[in-house]
Formats: structure tokens, C-alpha cells, sequence
DNA sequence: TTCGCATGTCACAATTCCGTCATGTGATTG
DNA sequence: CAATCACATGACGGAATTGTGACATGCGAA
């Protein structure tokens, strides 16, 4: 698993609490005690999933969600919300601010971590260290092994990365800019094109096995995996 | 097994019967009679595995647990809970608590032992001392010999210790910074590079039976041990 | 003390990898 | 059918990463 999570969380006790429970499920944890502080985090680096208290200082909660998906660079990070109250309409007001998903207090350690990994994989399935398996293809982060029917397939860095995110997120069309943003990273400066010699160098490395046919060119629209 | 194990246990006569058990079975034993105590100790040095009593003088046992959990040092320590007590609920507030393992007073030595085996193997089992094999290369902790295809090898600490740590936990990647970790232990200002010296010269001395192969680079990654 | 071994660090060599470009190829359009 | 567009491919120089030999230090045994 392994994730960078964005505590926002005003009372310290309770952030203490959490950050101790991700830290030990082996996440690393950044913390804030306000939606200010935590957008001073935010601009530095990207966290790869956000916990949000709903009451906050200052700016709420529910308002940065907002601002979070409001701007590009954020959008895409996924956003969990801590409140005390239970009420039906506070939730649904929370998951159209944009939250992924939903967690009253008090919940325990289990559930929230139970949480965390249900959004992250539905939201950022590459983040995680599942095998994954498409047609005989197989590729397992925890050892960064890769296999096409039962042959071993050696990749570097970049086509690893590449390959993971092609196989947790198959059938849906990637731009190259969005490829550049979710395999190579935040800010960095690359010419989109590369992303095609990238390409060109995965499926030399899976023509061996024959699961090169399962990268498709998507003419002026980007790359795609075959699913099936 | 010869393990550190730090007993945290305020009632004297029960402190001294699993220290004397341990001690038989060939464990060091720290007493503590407080968490306050068991910190002091933890500070200087960790132990293996903490068996930690559920009640305890000031800071509670599973209070203390969190702590241990909470800090990045003593995040692996492998804890069991002791406890008077039977209540489901209990057992799982105390795993949850970080625990990783259980044990309700009154319980026999032998099982005191299967259990600090068993935890010691999950969490840990580089610091068991069963023989483990990988594709004709032998390593005994007991006897601290390494032998690949019937000739000896001789190893240095690290070396040897490097060695047992892959042999334990095959296939996967270890970064550099994992393995200063968990072969180097705690304390150690080390530079990563020195783990690429420590591999080289673990590699030269495999080199004799040829299971220097086994020991894989993986760029941008760190090194994995081959497990067949 | 002196010797020998183990260790950590450094500098430099050897690889591997990456991003870019030039050019080739096939599809699309007018 | 020619012009154009989008992608494929091969090559290359430089960057990044790892391998390796040498050395200083510290520690314990002789």
C-alpha cells in the first residue's frame, strides 16, 4: 500500500489518533490543522488521498473538497470526510462537495483503513500493491515481477510504471498528457511524444508473450488497454 | 531462537515466572514493571518482541501499545497483549490497538513460547532461528553456517545477516533504505550506498556455487532475492 | 601493541535508462 | 491521387543508477 495521506484534522488528539493508525497500516502521513495549512502542503507535493475533517477552523472542510476539486492539479486526488454528525443530508452534502467517500465519528482504526483502501483502489488502483492479471499477462508490484504467460518479462522503470497503470485502469482511453501526469508524475516537463517511444518500448518487451496486441493506438486520442 | 524479548508486567511473581521461562528457553529477558520503565529501556535499545500486560501502573498496556505503534522506530516490534480478561471485545480492541497476538492469564509456558514463535515468524522471521534453503544454497542460524551446493561459504555479520534477512523474505524488492532497516537495525546513520558494497560483497562470496545469481538488481528499486 | 578482519565511504567505471529528434509508414481528407 | 496528419521506429547523447576497487577507521585477538 504504502500512500501518502493529507491529515486535515483541527483537534490533535484525534489526528494523533489517525496518523498513528496509517503510519502503522505503513502509509506515510502529512498533517494539517486546517484547510490553510493543508493547502501549503498541497502546492508543495500532491498527497495521494486526503482525510478531511468536516469542521474546521477558518476555512470547512466541505469548502476545501470543493477548491480541491476545483482546480486541475488536485482534482484527481480522492477525499474521505470526517464528521460527528450522522445526519442523512450532511452526507449526501458531502459526497456532492466531492468527497469519495464517508466517515463518522467515531469510527474505528479497522473501518477507516478499510475505507482508505476501498478509495484508493477505486480511484488509484496503481497505488496499491496488488498483483494484477490481464490474458495471461501478470504483474506484481511487491516483487516488481512481470510475466506473460509464464514467461518472464523484464521492464524498466518507466515501462513498469507505465504497464501498472495500463493494467488497474484497462479499457479506458489515456491522453498522453494524461498518462504524463499519472505515471511520470507531478510537474515534470516532458514532450508528450515521449510517451509514444515509451510505448513503443513496452510493447517490444511484450511481443514475446504476444500481449503487445493488448496496448492499442486510439488515433488522435491516445493509448488504450484491451481488458480481455 | 536467542531473541530480545522486553516483559512489561507490574505483578512481580508472574514477571519473574515468564522471565524464567524465556531465559530457559534460551531468549533474553528485559523487565519492565511499568510502561514508564519499558520506555526508558526502549530508548537505549530495541528488543525483539514486547509481551506487554494489559493492565498496567499509569500508562496503560494497550495505551503503551499505540505508542509503540505510533513511532517509527519501534513500529515493527512484534507485541503480544497479556491479559486477565476473555472478552472478545478486549481481544479486539487489542489487536486493533496494534497487538500481534493475544494471550489470557492464566496460560502455560509452552504456549507462551508457540506464541512468541509463531508472532516472531509472521513479523519477523529473520529473527527465527530455523534453517532455511533456497535452490541448494543452506543457511543455519544456529549453527551460523551457510553452505551452497555442499561447499562452505564463509560470511561476514552483515553479510551473513543480509543473507538470512533475503533467504526469509524472497521475491520481493527491498529498497535500500528497507534493508538498512531491517539488516543494519536500529540507530544507524548509513548511507543507502553502503547497502550496494554490503550486496557486492555478499555476491563475490556466493560467487564460489555460483548463487550469486540469485541476488537481483532491480534499477530504481532496490534488490530482490531469487526464491527458485 | 600489533595484526587482521569487518565496515563504511568515496571516487571512478560500467551500465542502463530516458528524452529528443529525424525519418519512415500508413491512414485520412479534400 | 496528392497532401497532410498522426503515429511508429531507430538512433543518439546525456543523465541517472549501479558496480567495483581502494582506503581509513575501529575493534578485538594474539
Amino acid at each position: 500500500m504504502n500512500s501518502i495521506v493529507l491529515v486535515v484534522e483541527d483537534e490533535p488528539a484525534i489526528q494523533e489518533l489517525i496518523a498513528i493508525n496509517l503510519e502503522h497500516a505503513g502509509h506515510r502521513v502529512w498533517r494539517a490543522g486546517s484547510a490553510e495549512e493543508a493547502d501549503a502542503l498541497v502546492r508543495d507535493a500532491l498527497p495521494d488521498l486526503v482525510l478531511l475533517d468536516w469542521m474546521l477552523p477558518g476555512i470547512s472542510g466541505l469548502a476545501y473538497a470543493r477548491k480541491l476539486r476545483g482546480a486541475d492539479r488536485t482534482r484527481r486526488i480522492p477525499i474521505i470526510m470526517l464528521t460527528a454528525r450522522t445526519e442523512e443530508r450532511d452526507k449526501l452534502e458531502g459526497l456532492e462537495g466531492g468527497a469519495d467517500d464517508y466517515l463518522t465519528k467515531p469510527f474505528s482504526p479497522k473501518e477507516l483503513l478499510a475505507r482508505i483502501k476501498a478509495v484508493l483502489r477505486r480511484r488509484a488502483p496503481e497505488r496499491t500493491d496488488d498483483a494484477v492479471e490481464i490474458s495471461g499477462l501478470r504483474l506484481d508490484p511487491a516483487t516488481r515481477l512481470v510475466a506473460g504467460g509464464g514467461r518472464e518479462i523484464t521492464l524498466g522503470p518507466t515501462e513498469f510504471r507505465l504497464l501498472h497503470f495500463f493494467m488497474t485502469h484497462p479499457e479506458r482511453v489515456h491522453s498522453r498528457a494524461q498518462l504524463l501526469d499519472r505515471v511520470w508524475g507531478d510537474h515534470v516537463f516532458v514532450e508528450e511524444r515521449t510517451v509514444d517511444v515509451h510505448i513503443r518500448r513496452l510493447r517490444q518487451a511484450l511481443e514475446a508473450s504476444g500481449h503487445d496486441r493488448l496496448i492499442e493506438t486510439v488515433r488522435s486520442s491516445g493509448y488504450r488497454m484491451r481488458g480481455a
